[in-house]
RNA sequence: GGCCCGUUAGUCUAGCGGUUAGGACAUCGGCCUCUCACGCCGAGAGCAUGGGUUCAAGUCCCGUACGGGUCACCA
């Protein structure tokens, strides 16, 4: 098999879609699987919509990723440039070439004679397709036109694709379209084959709405001279009511996970599974997915994108870090949460008892804010808790501590233990009125953590207040 | 509506003619325990449906239903 020229072709309509980005990663995972080549090219006709802040966020999501292109905007290549819209002259060329050997024509047809065909179309419940009506006629420049590609009206074209298997599509079902619009623009279908063709693109993996698009695409192949090229049409990404993933499901852009506390390494593993398995693992390294890739093991089924599943896959990634790292990468989401967090010790300590209990860095600096800002106590805990009855042991506690020299673990557990002993109580009885002086409410880290975490001075004040806030 | 694709538990999936249908998320129960979590143990839950083919079908073929995609001078 040749070396594999595969390529990610996003249009700079909005922010690195989930769906897009899985797209990108298995490409990307059969480059760099096989040695191959990863492109990245922008489509960027459709000048209505695309906007330069796209680009930048498809950017910026694909290198959050860690998926690097070899060739693409900013890195260039032998087959640039690699926006359409710069490319214009060579779809001109191409087109100009069909033309001239009868496979293009030109068509003068208004966009309201259209219009009025469809409608008509339409209203005798007719399927509408174009009549031909310029099929025949001379090519005349000077005239306002597009370009159609002439379709052979009978006969089928078939392919082998590497996920569904053989798809035949019938003639009939097809229709002279529009290739270059009368501004010289590309549509989609001609723009995509004469890039792939002229990048040297083997095998075009995308998704599979672009299913209906590939005999089409397959006839300007030929009618072009070149090789066509081998396809992999992936399952769509669908919401939990099984419609198509968009943000009415929430987030669906890879950068709004970042902002989420998500490790790349994460996302990357999750959207992998989502329609490509290994056995029974679930937990892959890159280097793993990289070496296990293969789309013969991609599933034919959509997907239903599971925030859930992913925040486990998250949670396991995390677990996997040294405190060190942890406190390192959870280090920006404390601070852009306005939190005062720094990289030391206590940060290190902080996500140490973080680890088993937060699934992301935003669950972190939700669970955990109290560490750096005042707390928020809960009303029912405090009923519960903060307490005539406890008050005594707050003060017993409060004073336990303030004798002590250092917050060793071993000296904070003998204060409690003994605390509990001699009142003939249970440790969490001694615990968990401390723990909603501390922390404001009644679920957090060991309270020897939590003391520790604080520091004396804090840990006291907090107690002061408790102690206050019960009369 | 035409055409295309799909259908294993709530979800992601393994399976590739003979299995007690396996794993994971989620859910529920138990153990551990200063709370929460982690961990460990256990439970419930699945081959859309009807016909074929075959000694044998989740696995192959056809129909039906359901879901999705696509029918532009969008991509």
């Amino acid at each position: 098999m040749d070396t594999p020229r595969v390529r990610f072709a996003p249009s700079p309509t909005g922010y690195l879609h989930i769906g897009g980005a899985r797209t990108a990663l298995f490409n990307w995972l059969w480059a760099r699987r096989n040695g191959g080549t990863f492109v990245l090219r922008i489509e960027d006709t459709d000048r209505e919509r695309s906007t330069q802040a796209a680009v930048d966020a498809i950017f910026d999501g694909m290198r959050w990723l860690g998926l690097d292109w070899d060739e693409g905007p900013e890195v260039g290549g032998p087959h640039g440039p690699y926006f359409q819209t710069e490319r214009l002259g060579i779809y001109a060329e191409q087109a100009e070439k069909l033309i001239r050997e009868g496979k293009a024509y030109a068509c003068y047809c208004t966009r309201e004679t259209l219009d009025a065909q469809r409608k008509q179309a339409e209203a005798e419940k007719r399927q509408f397709r174009y009549p031909g009506t310029c099929r025949n006629l001379p090519y005349d420049p000077s005239r306002p036109h597009v370009i159609r590609f002439r379709v052979p009206e009978t006969g089928s074209t078939t392919f082998v694709d590497l996920v569904k298997g053989p798809i035949e599509t019938p003639h009939e079902v097809l229709q002279d379209e529009v290739i270059l619009r009368g501004d010289g623009v590309p549509l989609y279908n001609f723009g995509a084959v004469v890039d792939d063709v002229t990048m040297r693109i083997n095998l075009v993996a995308r998704g599979d709405d672009h299913v209906n698009n590939t005999a089409r695409q397959i006839l300007m192949y030929e009618a072009l001279g070149y090789p066509v090229p081998k396809f992999a049409h992936l399952p769509m990404i669908l919401g939990a009511d099984k419609a198509r993933l968009s943000k009415r499901h929430g987030a669906t852009s890879v950068t709004a996970y970042r902002d989420m506390g998500f490790l790349p390494e994460a996302v990357v593993n999750y959207l992998v599974r989502l329609g490509w398995s290994h056995g029974d693992q679930e937990l892959f390294t890159r280097e793993e997915l990289v070496r296990y890739f293969d789309f013969k093991d991609v599933g034919a089924t959509a997907g239903v994108f599971n925030p859930e599943k992913m925040a486990w896959v998250n949670h396991e990634w995390l677990k996997k870090l040294s405190d060190e790292e942890l406190a390192r990468r959870a280090l920006p989401y404390f601070l852009a949460a306005g939190l005062p967090a720094a990289d030391d010790a206590k940060l290190r300590h902080v996500c140490a008892v973080a680890r088993e209990r937060a699934r992301t860095f935003g669950e972190y600096v939700q669970q955990f804010r109290y560490f750096y800002a005042p707390i928020q106590l809960d009303p029912k805990a405090k009923a519960k808790f903060l307490t005539a009855d406890t008050k005594p042991i707050l003060e017993a506690v409060r004073a336990g501590l303030a004798a002590l020299e250092t917050l060793e673990t071993e000296a904070i557990e003998k204060l409690f233990h003994s605390e509990a002993e001699q009142r003939g109580l249970g440790l969490g009885k001694i615990a968990q009125p401390v723990r909603v002086a501390l922390t404001g409410g009644t679920a957090s880290p060991g309270m020897y953590d939590v003391v520790q975490i604080l520091g004396k001075e804090e840990t006291l004040r907090r107690l002061d207040d408790a102690i206050r806030l019960v009369g």
